[in-house]
DNA sequence: TTGACTCCCATAGAATTCCATGATATCCCA
DNA sequence: TGGGATATCATGGAATTCTATGGGAGTCAA
């Protein structure tokens, strides 16, 4: 199976349209898909894009429609009230809706992450800076790791 | 497979005919339906809207007529009774019986939630109000598992 | 006849498709 | 292996189609 990876820098036009990097295209086109899935993030801070394969797993896992049901989680109900399919144009481009640009603070410019499954869209510099915290994490992780109970 | 993603807001015109939205038709379409069949939420607060599949999925799982069973759910009796099947017209909108409008509290413009395989009608001030709620909540389970699992 | 509902038409605005261009990457053959 | 020829890609703008929404004429029943 073909995966998102690596990361694409494009522009958003004013008319709110982006290229989808073509490597990402590919990979949907594998699937047999010709749109996109965006929904934010819990954080908010960017947008997480799949294919529909992922909301169906999701949909299944929470189960179908139950009218009885409290159970059915309403995290879930949330998802796919935010989420929007977005068809991919002929010239390989969507138009993300303004309301998912503001949240993440997307304007001139957004950022594809490969996330394997799935991937990102980020403000660049948002997306800058949380790499940096990461490899700090990670660094923290692997010091700590080599002399036990040091710091 | 087609899903009931994202939300619009439409508006309800003096004679009580609202739009439906072009994706959902696209998606009832899809499997067949020219009809969408609406009953209210059992709190009361929202309209739950689907095909006829779930409906019949539904009945499935409450169990077919038998005259010779008190068993049978009254909840279920009660929703099909209270549910109702309405013809998309020419131009793709729907006249909603003022019993649903009322009971939801919708007035001049409602709110088209997807929730996968059906979506749900709402006052969009009380949309908004649940969504942030939800939100929260989904927050607060996210910073827990966080915390447990992390460093 | 009145009221409720169905069709049909009109229209402004939004979304989608189509076409053009420069830039980059890829291929192919000497 | 080099370098020109050929695709691919991202991007901008124009043209076309679609969508939501309002209003009016015809239909049917009470």
């Amino acid at each position: 199976m073909a995966l998102f990876l690596s990361k694409f820098e494009n522009k958003v036009d004013k008319k709110g349209r982006v290229s989808v990097p073509a490597r990402f295209r590919s990979v949907l086109a594998e699937k047999g898909y010709g749109s996109v899935v965006l929904f934010p993030t819990v954080e908010g801070d960017a947008i997480n894009a799949c294919g529909m394969d992922v909301m169906e797993g999701l949909l299944e896992r929470i189960g179908g429609f139950d009218p009885f049901s409290e159970e059915r989680d309403s995290d879930a109900d949330v998802l796919m009230a935010e989420a929007v399919e977005l068809p991919i144009d002929g010239d390989g481009r969507i138009m993300i809706p303004q309301e998912l640009l503001d949240q993440a603070g997307i304007d001139g410019a957004c950022l594809f992450a490969g996330r394997g499954d799935s991937f990102q869209i980020w403000r660049p510099e948002a997306f800058e800076e949380r790499m940096k915290q990461a490899k700090e994490r990670a660094r923290a992780k692997r010091a700590r790791s080599v002399k036990v109970g040091a710091e």
